[in-house]
Parts: structure tokens; sequence; C-alpha cells
DNA sequence: TGCACGATCTCG
DNA sequence: GAGATCGTGCAT
């Protein structure tokens, strides 16, 4: 096992995105300890011109992040309630991100940032060099399959409908 | 300075 | 099928 570098995360989200599916999701507790959890649903946002991405609306306080070189963390608080945990990918200036939607029997990215419990803290955390959340490599996985991504209505036809959520299939 | 809304989940 | 619950962006 190898922890993923930040020569992973500089490929573009849609190829992370697939990658990153059977990977191991490393969180080390405060008090020491550390669960491992095997990721099994993602979804790709590319860009400022992917009308789904939170980029399109431009670069502001909250997206600086996204503009960053891939590596970093990514979370925003949707509903007032629920932190999602994304990974920023590509290059610098280049807004792309994935976000985690599910780990081990964890499904629904809701339920993953309350599982991690990720907050605010984690925003712009390198996942190269942190001591808290990391990934490490695994064994390649068999199969996955892919679908539109969720809750984006709002985002048009040209995009809502794009295959860019991964969902890891079980040998 | 205020206001509507969202990459969601849980409960009835 | 609706409520919880709040930071953000955009309109005043």
């Amino acid at each position: 096992m190898s922890i993923l570098t930040s020569t992973f995360y500089k490929q573009d989200a849609v190829t992370v995105a697939e990658k990153l599916l059977g990977k191991m999701l490393v969180r080390q507790w405060e008090d020491g300890t550390s669960t491992r959890y095997v990721i099994t649903e993602t979804e790709a946002y590319l860009g400022e011109e992917d009308k789904a991405c939170h980029a399109s609306k431009g670069r502001t306080k909250r997206t600086e992040v996204l503009y960053s070189e891939g590596g970093c963390i990514y979370v925003y608080l949707i509903y007032g309630m629920y932190w999602m945990l994304n990974v920023v990918t590509g290059t610098v200036n280049n807004p792309q991100a994935v976000l985690i939607r599910g780990i081990d029997a964890i499904t629904g990215s809701g339920k993953v940032g309350r599982e991690l419990k990720m907050d605010r803290s984690f925003y712009n955390e390198n996942l190269s060099l942190s001591t808290r959340i990391w990934m490490e490599d695994a064994a390649d996985i068999t199969s996955f399959r892919t679908a539109p991504r969720v809750g984006i209505d709002y985002a048009g036809d040209e995009w809502k409908d794009k295959p860019w959520r991964f969902i890891l299939v079980k040998p």
C-alpha cells in the first residue's frame, strides 16, 4: 500500500474519479486510531464550462481551492447540514473536482461527510501531506459502471446527462 | 443588510 | 412528501 501523491490527482477529474474506485480512503482520528474505507462511488465535476461544477459561477472565496493544483480537499456545506467531501484534481487554474459519494457500506455524499466527521477545517487540506486523511493505492478493481450525476437538474440537458458518476461493481 | 436556495437525509 | 438548518451569492 502506498499513499497516492499529487501526480495522481493532477490527472483530469473524470480519470481520477474512475481510478479512485476501489482505492483506500484512510481517516486518522484525534485519538490516534484510524479507519480505512474502500471508495465505492464518485462523481466528476469538470471546470468552469461544466454548469454543474461550482466553479462555473466563477472564482470566489468558496471555490478558490478548486483552482489550485490537484491533491487538495474541497469541502462545503449543503442544505445547512451536510459537509460534502471533494478532491481537487487537474492542474493550476483548471478547476476540477471529484465528489466522494460512497465509501464501504456508506452510500450518499451527505452520510460520507458525517461518517468522516468532515467540517470546514478540512478545506484545502493536502491529501499527500495530511496526517488525518489520505488515500492509498489498492489493487485494480474488476468492474464499474457509470450513471448521470445526482442533484444537478439545474445544469441543463447538456451537462446533467453526462455519465460522470462512477460506481464500483463488486466482484 | 437581507433573502432565497442548494452536488441531502431522515422521519412520518 | 415535507422539514431540518445555514453559508453563499446576488439582489437591495
